[in-house]
DNA sequence: GTTGATATTCGACGAACATCGACCATTGAA
DNA sequence: TTCAATGGTCGATGTTCGTCGAATATCAAC
């Protein structure tokens, strides 16, 4: 992969940028499958748009605060950012509990 | 004030559309006003931007459940849908409270 | 009626966004 | 040292968004 790990700093990231960010089915899909907590690969998220469009939604979800990307070898490791909770406590949770009753 | 009450029914709203919704500072400034459970007029809301972008914001706001407008004369009553909580339960107050922690 | 207050709609604009295909960068292995 | 695999970046394109001013609709009060 190409370098680059630009996460922000917790305090720079803002509520409306967040929920913006969580504001898209496809992001909000990949929150849903990082939501049990483990680190996940580009295979397990969803292949309804184009590989660049895919990275795209990352980069967004990364300058949100949301997601933690870990570059190894030729793989990148996504997990959620546990930090984030610090920062908005419940938020992520609750979201993902909206989500989950709402299927 | 043009005649409109054109509010969803609250089972073809979507998680994505109201957190888009909610994803934007003006909005989110509207919520906030609303988050003591009254109703409020256009004089409660930020002045911040021309009447007619706070009308925009609003509908925004309508059609993603999120608002109740109830017009009366020429006033227009602006408060939070309840039903929006039996959707998506405990979803607006994990934003509000995340508002009041992040400020 | 006419006027004034209040809110929405309309038409327009630039900015931002989602999307794609094509190309580039990094790494591990043949 | 090539090569394939993985994923990020770039440029283009069409769409949506936030914003405004002006026009319009509604109602109250005179």
């Amino acid at each position: 992969m190409a370098r680059q790990a630009v996460h922000p700093e917790m305090a720079d990231v803002t509520l409306p940028q967040v929920l913006s960010a969580l504001g898209d089915p496809i992001r909000l899909q990949v929150v849903r499958v990082l939501s049990d907590g483990a680190e996940h690969l580009r295979a397990d998220f969803p292949h309804t748009v184009a590989d660049s469009t895919l990275s795209h939604h990352m980069k967004t979800l990364r300058e949100a605060g949301v997601v933690f990307s870990r570059p190894e070898g030729t793989r990148c490791y996504v997990s959620l950012r546990s930090e984030l909770d610090d920062r908005f406590p419940g938020l992520v949770r609750a979201v993902l509990d909206a989500d989950a009753t709402s299927a």
